[in-house]
DNA sequence: CGCGGCTGGTTCGAATTCGAACAATCCTAC
DNA sequence: GTAGGATTGTTCGAATTCGAACCAGCCGCG
């Protein structure tokens, strides 16, 4: 086998780098996030991030689908989690709406106080982490990445069968 | 409240959609592997990781911890998954060692045949999805970021506490 | 030697996630 | 209008994850 047949099933060890330190670098990003937010302020970061959209939208108000596909979760963990967070009274649920099947879910008040106070938290470890590493040129050019990943999942998405290779190397 | 109030409070529009487009990303390209590897190979990504990981390392073995450390998951997640693979004949669990505490797993050659079966598939779906968006120039920068997340995180875990404002906006 | 502190792994229970199945509603084409 | 197909949300069971508690073996210091 030559190097070419090699780079074709595997990657080029420079790129498989570049690879594994994203994962890496986000499951760790997750994680520190997920646990401060825990310990000081009682929330699961899938939770905030829920506060968050919430507050972003018009009359503070979305349907569960968006919100499902704003905090890419499934369906059922968004229907679970906003469950929880009414439960807490941080948010509240309205059947109203021209379309009998939609729900409506909005901030409460309560629910805006707590994102607010929650918020400053974790921001300044997103910035300390996160943002902080990057100058204005990086920070284009990372938006411009993003933008690029975002199509190709975009796309992915609208051809949902038999790309790429497939059982190849059987 | 002036704006220097808001921007010390929240972030700044554009910042924040790059933040918020990053973790949409991220989860995203997570789920698409993870459904590809489900559907197509009966694995997790987890376990998938495990797999690799192994294959790169020396001897083909690692030690538990260094394996936790290496996909990010808690020590308990990967004691799971580890016993779920060494069910399937995909690793095997040694004692062997100076240090009677440690445990090694080693990828078996069922192990590797497996692995060598699915990585063109998600490699592929790697490809993609995520490397053919950047060119060499975009790749150098984005390591160089990576490095310097990797590096804040690191930092971070060396001061356990009380950085950052902590409950501020109280 | 022998006592504390540390590290490596496992076990346990709780929380969360997913996907598939379901029920209700909307929409389009005939 | 009405049947068929898509969309919205929920419910359910299974899988996975986490953290805390725990045990065992290592190490340094008296």
């Amino acid at each position: 086998m030559g190097a070419g047949d090699f780079e074709s099933r595997w990657l080029a060890p420079d790129v498989n780098a570049v690879w594994t330190r994203f994962l890496q670098v986000t499951h760790r990003l997750e994680h520190q996030i997920d646990r401060r937010l825990q310990e000081r302020h009682g929330i699961t970061h899938t939770q905030y991030e829920i506060l968050v959209r919430l507050a972003d939208a018009e009359d503070r108000s979305m349907r569960m689908s968006d919100l499902a596909d704003s905090i890419v979760t499934a369906k059922s963990a968004v229907t679970y989690q906003v469950n929880k967070l009414s439960e807490l009274g941080l948010v509240e649920r309205f059947k109203c709406d021209k379309d009998n099947r939609g729900v409506w879910v909005k901030l409460t008040d309560p629910g805006l106080e707590r994102l607010e106070q929650a918020a400053p938290c974790i921001l300044s470890l997103v910035r300390e982490l996160f943002l902080d590493a990057i100058n204005c040129d990086q920070a284009a050019e990372l938006d411009k990445l993003l933008g690029t990943w975002s199509d190709n999942l975009d796309e992915h998405d609208r051809h949902p069968i038999g790309d790429g290779p497939g059982e190849a190397g059987a």
